[in-house]
RNA sequence: GCCCAGAUGGCGGAAUUGGUAGACGCACUGGACUCAAAAUCCAGCGGUAGCAAUACUGUGCAGGUUCGAUUCCUGUUCUGGGCACCA
C-alpha cells in the first residue's frame, strides 16, 4: 500500500468537516488557549506561498496545545471592507460586496486544501452587518466616552457633564487645545470656562466643548488628503509621502474629519508593551511611533521694533512665543529662534521691512509639496525682522522662519541652540549667525554635539553642572519664575477614523444642526446602502453624499477606515453569534487574552496600536475583563519572491547571397549574459559567441546559411518561476509560455551547444507582475498539504524572511513516504506489528518527544521538522515497526501533518480523531545512560575520548583520565595544573 | 543620519546555559538493485597536506578575555528591517 497522499487528504478534510472535529465550545473544564492568525484581506489575486507561513504555524501550535489537553479557540475570518475593493469596482464596474465574496470563496478554497483546524462556526467577515453592527455600537461607545486624565481611563460623557456643571473644566482642561470644532465662544474663553458659564452655553456650544473631550471626536485638521484615492488616510498608511497603497501623492489639507483620541492612551499603551511578550524590534517600533518625549516648554516675550528709518530700539511688546525643547539645559546656547512657516505668530511678528521676503518665502514653502520636502533637504529660512527676549540672559534674539521645524509637532516653534543640535547648527552656518559655545572643548566649531555629558559653559547659574544635571535645574527655575513649565511630547497624532468613501462602515451618526447625535442603538446597525455610482460626492464627501435617502436622515456620510473592524474582531471569534451583544462577558472572561498571536510586522503601529487602544478603552468602561489583547506576539517574516530572468540576444547576420536579417529569437544562458559588458567584437569571447549564434541561426533558417555580424544581449527579461527547475529553464513549458509567444526559441545553453540553460536570480517582493509568485494549490496538487505544510516550517526559523525555494520540498515528500513505510510497504503490505518494543527504540521515540516538545513550544518548528526525519532514519536503520513505538510518533507527528496520521491513526484501528489523543508523555528513564563517551582534551585540544560511567565524580574521573595511556603520552609526565570536567559533555586537562 | 537585527560549507539552515562547529534537508559524486528508467538503499561531501590513519586550519574582518569562543567584550566592514527634519 503507497502513500497516497491525495486521497488521504480528500478524505480526511471531508472527514473533520463531517464530524466538526474542530468544533471549540465556549464550555469546557479543560485550560483555554487562544491561538489567532492576523485576519487576511481577500485580495483578488488570492493566496502564494508566502500567506500561509503564519497560519501553519499557528496551526501546528493549536493542534499541539489540543493534544497538550488544552481547549483551543482558533479561528479565521476576513478583514473584507477596504480601499482596493472599492478601486475595483470604480474599474470594473463590480460591486465591492460581490468581488469581496468571490475572493472570499477562493480564499477558502486555498485555506482549505492545507488542512487547517479553524472552527469555521466562528468565522467572521468584517463587511457583513451582523459584525460590523458590533463595529458601529463600539464607535458609538467610544463617541460617548472622554478620558479622564485623573482617573487614567475612560469614562462616560455624562459624568464630564456632571463635573462641568458644578465645576466648569478648572480640573479637566480640554485635552490639547487645538480646538478642532472652531467654536467661537469657547475660543474667545481660551478653553476655560467656569460651571456657570457652562450652565449658560446654548446647547450647540455645550456639543461643541463636549466633542474635544470625546474619544471619537469629529473635528477640523489637517489631514493627510490623496487626491488619486479621493480620501484622507492615517498616518501609518501613507509611507514616504505617498499613500501605502497604490503609491500615490498625498498632500495635507484641512479636512473636517473624524478621529480617536489615541493620544489620550499613549502613556498607557507605552506602560503595556512591558506586560506583553513582542519581539523587541516590535516594542521598539511602537515606542517610536508613540515616540514620548520630555522637557520644557517655555516662553520668549517677543519685541517689535519700532518702524522707520534707522530705529534700532525695542519697544513693543508684541506677543508671547512659546517654544517645546527636551534641552532645557541649553538655554543659555540659544542664539536664534525658528517658527514654522504656518505657525500663527508669522504674520503678527514680521515687521514691514522683511514682509516681502517673508511672503516670499511662505510661497515658495507651499509650493513644496510633502514629497519634496522629505526627499530634499536643504536648508531654507527667512528672518522676521522680530526679535524675543531671553528670559535669563536678556539678549535680543532673532526669530527665523523656516520649514525645518513641523507645525504638528510641540509649539510649531523651537530654541535654536546651534552647539548642540546638527539642524540648528547648519543653519546658523548657512545664514552666518554667530553660534555661542555653551559645552567648552566638546564643540569643535565644526560640527554640533548633542552631548549631554558636558559641563555648562557661558550659562549663568547653570555654569559648571553637568548637562544631565542641568536639565531638572532649568526646568525648576522655569517654573519658578513663571516662564514656563515641565512638557511631555509625543509625536503619535490622533488617528483620522473617516474615509471618504464607500466600501465601510457607515457612522452611526445623524447631524442636526451642525451637532453630531448618536443612532438610537436599536436601529444598529445603520446598513451600507447600495450605490449605483462610487464618484465622490460634493466638497470632499464620500460616494453616500449621492444618495438621497442618506442626506435626507441628515447622516454622516463617511465611512470607518480599515482598520475599524480588524481593532476588536479578535472578540467576536469568542462569541460569534450574538445579537444582543458584541461578545459576552463570559466568553470574554473564559477565553481572556490571545495567548498566540501570529501575523506580519506590516501592522506593527497601524493594527497592533488599534487594536490595543480600543482592548484599553472596552475594559477601561467594564465590557472586558483585560486590557493587553495579546499575550504573544510571533511576526512571521515575509516570503519573497525569487524572479528567473533569460537573456535575449538581438543578432544581425548576413547570408552568402548578402542578405542580412536580425534576429531576436535566441536567448543566451546566464554565463554569456554575465559577461555582456565585457564582449567586445572581434575579443574571443565575442567570437566564441558569435559563432554559437550563427549555430543558432541555422535551427531557425535551416535553409540559409547565415553568419553573424553583429548582436548586443539584452538584460534579463523576467520569465514565470514555475517555468524553472531551480535554476534550469524548462524549455518546452518555456516555449508554450505566453500563447507560444516564444516558441520558435533558440537557446545558447551554459556549455555552449550542451548543457542546461541557466536563469539569472534576483529576490524582490512576490508578485504576479513579476512572475514570481508560487501558488500553495499547485504544490498541493504535486506533493500533498502534509509535505507542503512541513516544507513551510521546514524553511527556516518563522520569524525570518527569506526568498522561496521550491527545490526542496522533495526531501521532506521522501520523509512522508519513508514514514508512511514503517507502517506500509507498497509491496511487502502492512508493516506494523504488535511486538514489544527494546529500549534502543525507546530511546529514539523519548528523544524524539523531548525535542519536539520543546521545539514547538518555543515555536522552533523548523528543528521539529528535522527532528521527525532523525526519528524516522533511525527507526527505518532498526527496521522498527512496533505499534508501540509509532503510535506515539503519530500523535507527535499529527500537528504538523495532520492527514497523514489522521489515516494511519485509523488504519492502527482506532475510531476517533487523533486531535483528542494525548501527547505523549516525556520519561527521563529511556534516555538515561549508565556511561558516557567523553572527548578528553588537553589545553583545548581533542587528544582521545574515555568511556566514564555517568555518576562517576570529580576525582574519580581525573583518575580514570591519567591514568589512560593516550593521554598520558600528551602530558609527558608533567603533572597536569587543572582537570575541568564538565558533566555529560567534556573533560579538559590544563598543563 | 539615527535605532534594531543579522553575517556559519555549493545552497537553506542546526548548535537551547562558554564545552566534540556544520545536525537535518537540498545539490553534487560514487556504488547496489534494474534490460533501462523511476523509486529505493548504501557510502562520500568546509579547506589544505596525505594512499591512509591522521595533522593543521576554519563560523564577515582585526584584536581581546578564557584551559576552551559561532556564543562574551572592543573596534571595523557588509547585508536586511524600522524611523527619518519630532527640537
Amino acid at each position: 500500500m503507497e502513500y497516497r497522499f491525495t486521497d488521504i487528504e480528500t478524505k480526511w478534510q471531508q472527514w473533520w468537516k463531517d464530524h466538526k472535529t474542530y468544533r471549540v465550545s465556549n464550555n469546557s473544564p479543560k485550560p483555554k488557549c487562544y491561538v489567532l492568525d492576523m485576519f487576511p484581506y481577500p485580495s483578488g489575486a488570492g493566496l502564494h506561498v508566502g500567506h500561509p507561513l503564519g497560519y501553519i504555524a499557528s496551526d501546528i501550535y493549536a493542534r499541539y496545545k489540543r493534544l497538550k489537553g488544552f481547549n483551543v479557540l482558533h479561528s479565521m475570518g476576513y478583514d473584507a471592507f477596504g480601499l482596493p475593493a472599492e478601486q475595483y469596482a470604480i474599474e470594473h464596474g463590480i460591486h465591492p460586496a460581490v468581488s469581496t465574496e468571490n475572493n472570499i470563496k477562493n480564499f477558502r478554497s486555498q485555506l482549505d486544501k492545507i488542512g487547517f483546524c479553524y472552527d469555521w462556526d466562528r468565522e467572521v467577515n468584517t463587511s457583513k452587518p451582523g459584525f460590523y453592527k458590533w463595529t458601529q455600537w463600539i464607535f458609538l461607545q467610544l463617541f460617548d466616552c472622554w478620558y479622564n486624565r485623573k482617573t487614567q481611563k475612560a469614562e462616560r460623557i455624562n459624568e464630564l457633564i456632571n463635573i462641568f456643571e458644578k465645576e466648569g473644566n478648572e480640573n479637566h482642561p480640554v485635552p490639547d487645545a487645538k480646538f478642532e470644532i472652531r467654536n467661537p465662544s469657547f475660543e474667545l474663553l481660551g478653553g476655560n470656562f467656569s460651571a456657570d458659564q457652562w450652565n449658560a452655553f446654548d446647547e450647540k456650544t455645550k456639543q461643541d466643548i463636549l466633542m474635544e473631550y470625546r474619544l471619537a471626536y469629529c473635528g477640523y485638521g489637517e489631514v493627510n488628503w490623496c487626491e488619486a484615492l479621493g480620501t484622507v488616510l492615517a498616518n501609518d498608511e501613507v509611507i514616504n509621502g505617498v499613500s501605502e497603497r497604490g503609491g500615490h501623492p498625498v498632500v495635507k489639507k484641512t479636512l473636517r474629519q473624524w478621529y480617536l483620541r489615541i493620544t489620550e492612551y499613549a502613556d498607557r499603551l507605552l506602560e503595556g508593551l512591558n506586560k506583553v511578550d513582542f519581539s523587541e524590534a516590535m516594542k521598539e517600533m511602537q515606542t517610536n511611533w508613540i515616540g514620548k518625549s520630555s522637557g520644557a516648554e517655555i516662553e520668549f516675550r517677543v519685541m517689535s521694533r519700532e518702524s522707520g528709518e534707522g530705529s534700532s530700539n525695542l519697544t513693543s511688546d508684541v506677543s508671547r512665543l512659546t517654544v517645546y525643547t527636551t534641552r532645557p539645559d541649553t538655554i543659555f546656547g540659544v542664539d536664534f529662534m525658528v517658527i514654522a512657516p504656518e505657525h500663527e505668530l508669522v504674520n503678527e511678528i514680521v515687521t514691514d521691512e522683511y514682509r516681502s521676503e517673508v511672503e516670499k518665502y511662505l510661497e515658495y514653502v507651499k509650493s513644496r509639496s510633502e514629497r519634496e520636502r522629505m526627499a530634499d533637504k536643504k536648508v531654507t529660512g527667512v528672518f522676521s525682522g522680530a526679535y524675543c527676549i531671553h528670559p535669563f540672559s536678556k539678549k535680543q534674539i532673532p526669530i527665523w522662519i523656516s520649514e525645518y521645524v513641523l507645525i504638528g509637532y510641540g509649539t510649531g516653534a523651537i530654541m535654536a541652540v546651534p552647539c548642540g543640535d546638527e539642524r540648528d547648527h547648519k543653519f546658523a552656518k548657512h545664514f552666518n549667525i554667530p553660534i555661542t559655545n555653551i559645552i567648552g572643548n566638546y564643540y569643535n566649531g565644526e560640527e554640533a554635539n548633542p552631548t549631554k555629558d558636558a559641563i555648562l559653559e557661558n550659562s549663568d547659574f547653570l555654569n559648571g553642572i553637568l548637562m544631565k544635571d542641568a536639565i531638572e535645574v532649568a526646568i525648576k527655575k522655569i517654573e519658578e519664575i513663571g516662564i514656563g513649565k515641565r512638557k511631555v511630547n509625543y509625536k503619535m497624532r490622533d488617528a483620522a477614523f473617516s474615509r471618504q468613501r464607500y466600501w465601510g462602515e457607515p457612522f452611526p451618526i445623524v447631524w442636526k444642526n451642525g451637532i453630531a447625535y448618536p443612532l438610537d442603538e436599536k436601529e444598529l446597525p445603520l446598513e451600507l446602502p447600495h450605490v449605483d455610482s462610487y464618484k465622490p460626492g460634493p466638497e470632499g464627501e464620500g460616494p453616500l453624499a449621492n444618495i438621497p435617502e442618506w442626506t435626507a436622515r441628515h447622516l454622516e456620510t463617511n465611512t470607518m477606515p480599515g482598520y475599524a473592524g480588524s481593532s476588536w474582531y479578535f472578540l467576536r471569534y469568542m462569541d460569534p453569534h450574538n445579537e444582543k451583544e458584541f461578545c459576552d462577558r463570559k466568553a470574554s472572561d473564559y477565553w481572556n487574552q490571545v495567548d498566540l498571536y501570529i501575523g506580519g510586522t506590516e501592522h506593527a503601529v497601524g493594527h497592533l496600536l488599534y487594536s490595543r487602544m480600543w482592548t484599553k478603552f472596552l475594559f477601561d468602561i467594564g465590557l472586558i475583563g483585560f486590557d493587553e489583547p495579546y499575550k504573544k506576539l510571533v511576526n512571521q517574516g515575509m516570503i519573497q519572491g525569487s524572479s528567473r530572468f533569460v537573456y535575449r540576444v538581438i543578432c544581425k547576420a548576413i547570408n552568402h547571397k548578402g542578405v542580412s536579417i536580425e534576429c531576436n529569437d535566441i536567448f543566451v544562458s546566464k554565463r554569456f549574459a554575465d559577461r555582456k559588458d565585457m564582449m567586445k567584437m572581434g575579443d574571443k569571447d565575442w567570437n566564441e559567441l558569435s559563432e554559437l549564434l550563427s549555430y543558432k541561426l541555422s535551427k531557425i533558417f535551416p535553409l540559409e546559411d547565415y553568419k553573424v555580424t553583429d548582436f548586443s544581449i539584452k538584460d534579463g527579461q523576467r520569465v514565470d518561476v514555475n517555468l524553472v527547475d531551480g535554476v534550469e529553464l524548462i524549455i518546452n513549458e518555456f516555449k508554450e509560455w505566453k500563447n507560444g509567444e516564444f516558441k520558435n526559441a533558440e537557446f545558447v545553453f551554459e556549455e555552449g551547444i550542451s548543457g542546461k540553460y541557466l536563469c539569472g536570480v534576483e529576490t524582490e517582493k512576490m508578485s504576479k507582475s513579476k512572475f514570481n509568485t508560487v501558488n500553495p494549490d499547485d504544490l498541493v496538487y504535486k506533493y500533498g498539504a502534509d509535505t507542503f505544510r512541513m516544507y513551510e516550517m521546514f524553511l527556516g526559523p518563522v520569524e525570518m524572511s527569506k526568498p522561496w525555494d521550491t527545490k526542496g520540498i522533495e526531501g521532506v515528500h521522501r520523509f512522508l513516504k519513508k514514514f508512511w513505510r514503517l507502517f506500509y510497504d507498497e509491496l511487502k503490505g502492512k508493516m506494523w506489528n504488535e511486538e514489544a518494543a527494546t529500549d534502543a527504540e525507546l530511546k529514539v521515540l523519548h528523544k524524539a518527544i523531548k525535542k519536539i516538545e520543546e521545539d514547538t513550544e518555543r515555536f522552533s518548528f523548523n528543528t521539529a521538522v528535522s527532528a521527525f526525519m532523525i526519528a524516522t532514519n533511525e527507526l527505518a536503520d532498526l527496521k522498527c515497526h512496533k505499534k508501540e513505538v509509532l503510535e506515539p510518533l503519530l500523535i507527535l507527528l499529527a500537528p504538523y501533518a495532520p492527514h497523514i496520521c489522521e489515516e494511519l491513526w485509523h488504519l492502527l484501528g482506532h475510531s476517533d480523531t487523533i486531535l483528542d489523543q494525548s501527547f505523549p508523555r516525556f520519561e527521563e528513564k529511556y534516555l538515561v545512560e549508565s556511561s558516557k563517551e567523553y572527548p578528553i582534551s588537553v589545553n583545548g585540544k581533542l587528544r582521545t575520548t574515555i568511556t566514564i560511567s555517568l555518576d562517576a565524580g570529580q576525582d574519580e574521573v581525573a583518575q580514570i583520565v591519567l591514568a589512560n595511556p593516550v593521554i598520558q603520552k600528551w602530558l609527558d609526565g608533567k603533572p597536569p595544573k587543572k582537570i575541568i570536567f564538565v558533566k555529560g559533555k567534556m573533560v579538559n586537562i590544563v598543563v
